[in-house]
RNA sequence: GGGCGAUUGGCUCAGUUGGUUAGAGCGCCGCACUCACAUUGCGGAGGUCACUGGUUCGAAUCCAGUAUCGCCCA
């Protein structure tokens, strides 16, 4: 840009694909964003939750991003030492997934095809690139990160504080291995978490199979039926269970109905009745059989299982439910949840798992085994039938649990995992929020924070992955020789059975593990830090590291201290940790901040945030989570190419309330005309959609065929950001008009006398806003910001100063002073709005240094070059006049309804008219010097204004708090128009007037309402009735004019 | 099954401790482009605040229940 600033040079749009770019790179050159321990202001700091580098960034990011900045540019401006630290997240098992899957699609290769060290360098190459893709995104949103600090959560400092936790951890005897029930990925052959699951219903079979007994007695039954919807796991089953008091259970469904029946409306009741009538039939015909069988299993009867021929125990158990099936049920302890119960109440039955890592059978599947699972169960079916065991098969609905990360069925599985011990660790993190020194806004999300953390539930930390922290244990058959070797040589502390004995003082832990039935006795030694040349001693010694990667929220549960440097007490982490508040979204409450919480309790002793804000999620115009899958993912790159990443903020933080998710109706944008193609659940999974407007089509995410890609591809956007975009055309525009009318600005101080009514009307207004604004951001009100920001820049700095400003600037006594206030009044508008919208703000900023540089009501003073460096606008008390802002809105109320009078009676704009008002000397002494403005902004000249005023002999007429305003129309009246009108008006008057009477004819209102409430009433009416007089008269003189 | 949240004009949302005639943006209708901005200005139409009860002088707002939707947990 120019150094003068001219209509010339300043065009009239803001060109936000030249400017963000320039203005970013300006502020990153100037290190504004760096931040440095020992710069002065008390700290501020926040660590960006780590966008994982699966995928690009979608407008959910936008969103968390985009609040993250608004905190982090309003507090630097506001002295505070401030850091944003920025930086990925591996993500485990969703990035090999993801290489995994582009493997197999590109080359048909799987992972163990590639090996372990070329599968993770593919896992890098892979990272290098959405990292990069990822930090851009956030760069061209405006984010002000530290960058020079970006950190990865698989980075040499993240491992450093991963070893070392983990090492203090197992040190600790916090981690354990044991033996659990996993959800198993067949396809990417690791366990996954209960988070990483998700349930569909599917249509499956309910197979109905009989078991032999072996040796009945007189009189017992030959064969037990059972039914399952996974007849395969029969070859793993370890049991066959029947309730112990099958009448008890039958009492206790039949009370439970009686009881909900008595609760529940009449339409409800009639299926209850039928339930209570079916378990009444089935306890005549089956409890005896039921207790009988009862019998036998507590005389130690066994069945014979089939096609394994193994010989299997009848037991009792409460897990088998008498009004359920055949009141039987088999057990399977390795690979059922439930079973998995029962077979802790009952160790004796055992466990046999029939599983390889693969999904194929093993060995102790018999002749089933190698098969996969659906391939063994048809065979299985088969193989019932053949031997005449199979009764029945049954349609049915069934619930099945898939891996979120390879879309594949989930088998249960029990297999040795890691766990990290929670009982203390939580409650650490549960009293943190309970003592309050981390807060959690909008409070209710505190409750399930807690209620998850209260069930202290063990945290399975391994993953059977390649891509992650390998867990640093080192393992080795126990030896008495490596134990006299690890005493000798390192000092270690007596190993007493199952607890972690420290050697090499402090800078090794040994656990000596005992033997156990599948595990002979062996040594866990873990180590703190990554150099040690104690690994390599280990290893020549036949140490093995284990071969497992730690669960991605392991190292993620460190950020907010890993990033700064601990385990080394670094400049950075005694200034700005704990962070000052954590924002994020609802979902990785548990999973993420519960974690944080309770690492930085146990690193430091210190919680990592104060605060922590969950921010809406956004959601299509359907309702539904938008994700690439659906199709109506909206890339914040297409929505900033479009409307600017300031209209993108702009509109995120317009949106973001309290109470309510982001609902964003998406729309395709043609790339032939720009028109904008409502997105529909039917459309937005076509490869290539025709324009409605100009009927050339175009490709989506979803072209594959030759003909689709080669056609232009239309983004996906949001006409919701339209708003953002006006916004800041609008303001552009506004200050447009200042810079040109600018020429000769001298700074110099303006008194308060020389303040004009509209310049301490502003002034009012302007520290109102910035008092609300302020408190806004600082309890995470994001909405109410913007809002308030809108409302004033737009109707009250561009609707009416502006305008009112027009005059004075054409006005060579007044021109001075209006420069003076009208420079000063933008430049406090931009430094609020900044943290909202950077560019524009900077780039107006920048522009209004060049004309008024030196700036300021009370004493000038030179602006900064930047608006980055500015401070925070001060909460001007004095300022702040309520009777001016009250008696402004009269002049507002009577310009507004001269405005109405003109266009109802459609009278052309370049039409002037004249006007008069009947109001009480006191609006007469606030209208009088207005009416100036009566003429530039409703083209309307005042011929009266007092109480005295008659009205024109023609006219129309409005009432607005008690002011009467009339507008001459002499030769313009349309009579019928006027009367139509009034009629409504008069209607709408009669209706007011009767409910306030009925009101105040109330005793009980009078008696009970607050004096000044009544009274208000009292007005109200006497304004009314008024009102409807003065509307009785018009409507008179207007019939007889008809 | 348990928990949390939502339901306000055609659409997306505000609505402070219960108190005048429930607001905004978009869309719609009418008027207006020489004078910052048509990504604009001025004006207008459009809502029995999901439903049913209750508390209260007074309920979009508080309480209970119902319905629908969403999310989380099991």
């Amino acid at each position: 840009m120019s150094d003068s600033v001219s209509t010339d040079s300043l065009p009239t749009r803001f060109d936000h694909l030249e400017a963000q770019p320039r203005l970013y790179k300006q502020w990153e050159e100037a290190g504004y964003f760096h931040a440095l321990p020992d710069h002065p202001g008390d700290p501020y700091s926040i660590v960006i939750p780590p966008p994982n580098v699966t995928g690009a960034l979608h407008l959910g990011h936008a969103l968390n991003n985009t609040l993250q900045d608004i905190c982090v540019r309003m507090k630097r401006m506001q002295g505070f030492n401030t850091l944003w630290m920025p930086g990925t997240d591996h993500a485990g098992i969703a990035t090999q997934a993801v290489v995994e899957r582009r493997l197999k699609e590109e080359e048909d290769k799987s992972r163990h095809d590639l090996g372990r060290e070329k599968l993770v360098q593919r896992i890098w190459e892979w990272k290098d690139q959405y990292e990069t893709r990822i930090l851009s995104q956030l760069k061209q949103m405006g984010s002000s990160c530290d960058w020079e600090r970006t950190r990865f959560t698989l980075d040499e400092v993240c491992a450093r504080a991963v070893r070392r936790t983990f090492f203090d951890l197992f040190r600790q005897n916090l981690i354990y291995r044991g033996k659990r029930l996993v959800n198993w990925d067949t396809y990417l052959q690791t366990a996954v978490s209960d988070d990483e699951v998700f349930h569909e219903t599917i249509q499956g079979h309910f197979w109905h199979i009989r078991y032999p007994v072996i040796d009945p007695q007189p009189g017992e039954p030959t064969h037990v039926a059972i039914a399952t919807t996974r007849p395969e796991t029969m070859l793993a089953d370890a049991a066959v269970a029947v309730h112990p008091d099958p009448a008890a259970a039958f009492d206790k469904v039949e009370a439970d109905l009686r009881d909900k029946l008595s609760l529940v409306s009449d339409k409800e009741k009639e299926p209850l009745q039928q339930q209570l009538e079916s378990i009444a039939e089935r306890r005549a015909t089956m409890l005896e059989p039921l207790v009988q069988l009862c019998e036998m299993a507590q005389a130690g009867r066994c069945l014979h299982l089939p096609l394994v021929n193994r010989e299997i125990p009848l037991i009792t158990d409460e897990w088998a439910k008498p009004e359920l099936g055949s009141g039987c049920v088999k057990i399977t302890p390795a690979h059922d949840p439930n079973d998995y119960e029962v077979w802790q109440r009952h160790p004796e039955i055992g466990a046999i798992n029939m599983l390889n890592s693969n999904g194929t059978l093993n060995e102790n599947a018999g002749g089933y085994q190698e098969l996969t699972i659906p391939a063994a169960r048809q065979r299985v079916v088969d193989d019932l039938q053949e031997l005449d065991l199979l009764i029945e098969v049954e349609d049915r609905e069934i619930d099945l649990a898939h891996s979120d990360r390879s879309k594949t069925p989930i088998e249960p599985l029990l297999a040795n995992q890691w766990f990290v011990r929670m009982e203390t660790l939580a409650q650490s993190a549960m009293d943190a929020v309970e003592s309050g020194s981390v807060k959690i806004y909008p409070e209710r999300y505190a409750k399930g924070y807690l209620d998850w953390l209260g069930e202290k539930r063990d945290w399975p930390v391994g993953r059977q992955l390649w891509w992650g922290h390998r867990i640093p244990i080192w393992i080795k058959p126990w030896s008495q020789a490596d134990e006299d070797w690890l005493t000798t040589e390192y000092n270690l502390d007596s190993t007493a059975g199952d607890v972690v004995a420290t050697a090499a003082g402090g800078r090794m832990a040994v656990l000596k593990v005992s033997a156990s039935e599948d595990v002979d006795a062996q040594f866990l030694v873990s180590l703190p830090d990554a150099s040690s040349e104690l690994e390599a001693t280990l290893e020549s010694h036949g140490f093995v590291q284990e071969d497992e990667v730690l669960d991605t929220w392991f190292s993620s549960a460190l950020w907010p201290h890993s990033t700064l440097g601990w385990p080394e007490q670094t400049a950075a982490l005694a200034r700005w940790y704990p962070t000052s508040v954590l924002i994020t979204s609802r979902d990785i409450i548990t999973l993420w901040v519960a974690r944080m919480v309770l690492t930085g309790l146990n690193n430091l002793g210190e919680v990592p945030f104060r605060d922590v804000f969950i921010h809406p999620k956004i959601l299509d115009g359907y309702g539904e989570t938008m994700s690439k899958s659906k199709g109506n993912g909206v890339d914040p790159l297409d929505v900033i190419d479009k409307f600017g990443a300031d209209a993108l903020r702009f509109g995120l933080s317009y949106l973001t309330t309290e109470t309510q998710d982001v609902r964003l109706p998406v729309q395709f944008e043609c790339p032939n005309c720009q028109t904008l193609i409502d997105q529909t659940r039917k459309n937005r999974e076509l490869p290539r959609i025709e324009c409605k407007s100009c009927g050339e089509p175009f490709a989506t995410q979803w072209a594959r065929s030759d003909a689709d890609t080669s056609l232009p591809r239309g983004a996906v956007v949001s006409a919701r950001f339209e708003q953002g975009r006006n916004f800041c055309n609008k303001l552009w525009n506004a200050a447009r008009f200042a810079f040109m009318n600018l020429a000769g600005y001298s700074p110099a101080p303006v008194t308060q006398e020389a303040l004009t009514l509209a310049d301490r009307w502003l002034l009012s207004r302007l520290s109102t806003v910035t008092e609300q604004v302020t408190e806004a951001f600082e309890n995470y009100r994001f909405s109410e910001a913007a809002r308030t920001l809108y409302d004033f820049a737009w109707d009250e700095f561009c609707g009416f100063y502006v305008e009112m400003a027009k005059e004075r600037l054409q006005d060579e006594l007044e021109r001075d002073n209006a420069q003076r206030v009208l420079a000063c009044a933008l430049d406090q508008l931009l430094r609020l709005l900044h943290p909202i919208i950077p560019f524009i703000s900077e780039e107006l900023w920048q522009a209004l240094g060049r004309l008024a540089s030196e700036r300021g009501l009370d004493t000038p003073q030179l602006a900064t070059t930047s608006i980055m460096q500015a401070t925070w606008p001060p909460i001007q008390k004095t300022h702040q006049d309520p009777i001016i802002e009250e008696r402004f809105s009269r002049f507002q109320e009577a310009l507004g309804a001269v405005r109405e009078i003109r266009s109802r009676q459609n009278v052309a704009p370049k039409k002037q008219v004249n006007f008069c008002i009947r109001c009480d000397p006191q609006e007469q002494a606030l209208l009088a010097p207005m009416e100036p403005f009566f003429a530039a902004m409703a083209n309307a000249v005042a011929t009266a204004i007092g109480p005295d005023v008659t009205p024109p002999a023609t006219h129309a007429s409005l009432t607005r708090s008690g002011m009467e305003i009339y507008v001459d129309l002499a030769g313009l009246i349309d009579v019928v128009a006027e009367i139509t009108r009034l009629e409504k008006a008069r209607q709408r008057i009669e209706g007011q007037i009767q409910g306030k009477q009925r009101k105040l004819a109330n005793d009980k209102f009078v008696a009970n309402a607050p004096a000044d409430v009544v009274q208000r009433e009292r007005d109200g009416l006497q304004r009314l009735e008024e009102e409807h007089a003065s509307t009785t008269a018009a409507l008179e003189k207007l019939s007889q004019l008809e």
